[in-house]
DNA sequence: CTTAAAATGTTATATTATAACATTACATTA
DNA sequence: TAATGTAATGTTATAATATAACATTTTAAG
């Protein structure tokens, strides 16, 4: 069995790339202008490529944003929970990983009787970057 | 000097009693719709409401979910960060109070070498009702 | 090869949110 | 009380984000 992102299909791939290759997310229209000279002409067809990444684990979506992003993470697991660290000053995103944050989020919601599935959390503040310049 | 929530014009108070009063967050469509006669005919007037009731802290945003949900805790102290229970199954919400979470989230930013301004989290699952029925 | 599932192309439309601008309400204080 | 400045309002139009519906094509598995 070859790896999901190897069965990309050719508007997967262009949708993929563009974000691949960007430093900060990309709404769903921006990706659509930046890729109508190869072939792709509507929204839906970014949006169903963006499903379809979504699902397999390769692009997460910033739901405060509307902004969608790569990730950088081999094989991520993070196919339905994502947590971010989103920088107010040069919109750029570092994800965090490992799953001491699922143990912690399930143990919150244990407390009010509530089964964990799955969760988002963006956390806004200032990469290291711009905490210099500031 | 009065509370915040004393000084509320009209129509923010409009608003704000749809929200308090439903059991689910509400869209912003929906409330429209629920209110116009009441003298509310625009999206404009919803959202302004809106706005102005999410900066005193009365009314959250499901950023997942493009929906509104009024605050329950007297002097909520989310005006910029929110954390929530979701139930996937029946659409309640329960918001996380309490600041455990924010020096938690500011030691995670903080081994990234990020600084920690606020956030949001929105955990999904099954609420105690929905668990004990499926 | 056949066939079923997935992806595509296309047009139209639904949903969510803001721009622009003229007007009105209201608290402060001169 | 009159002047003044800020916030809120009303209204029309439009921007930005996302999906429905349906006919067609590609792809992968048997």
């Amino acid at each position: 069995m070859a790896l999901a992102s190897e069965n990309l299909t050719k508007n997967q791939k262009t949708v993929l790339d563009i974000l691949e290759n960007s430093s900060e997310p990309l709404k769903a229209y921006t990706i659509l202008f930046d890729i109508q000279k190869k072939g792709i002409k509507s929204p839906l067809q970014v949006y169903r490529a963006l499903d379809k990444l979504i699902e397999i684990g390769k692009v997460h979506k910033i739901e405060s944003r509307n902004s969608y992003v790569a990730c950088k993470h081999e094989g991520c697991n993070a196919k339905t929970s994502t947590s971010f660290l989103i920088c107010e000053n040069c919109d750029s995103v570092t994800e965090l990983t490992g799953n001491n944050l699922i143990s912690y989020f399930s143990k919150q919601a244990e407390k009010n009787n509530f089964n964990y599935k799955k969760h988002n959390l963006e956390i806004f503040g200032l990469c290291k970057n711009c905490k210099l310049k500031n």
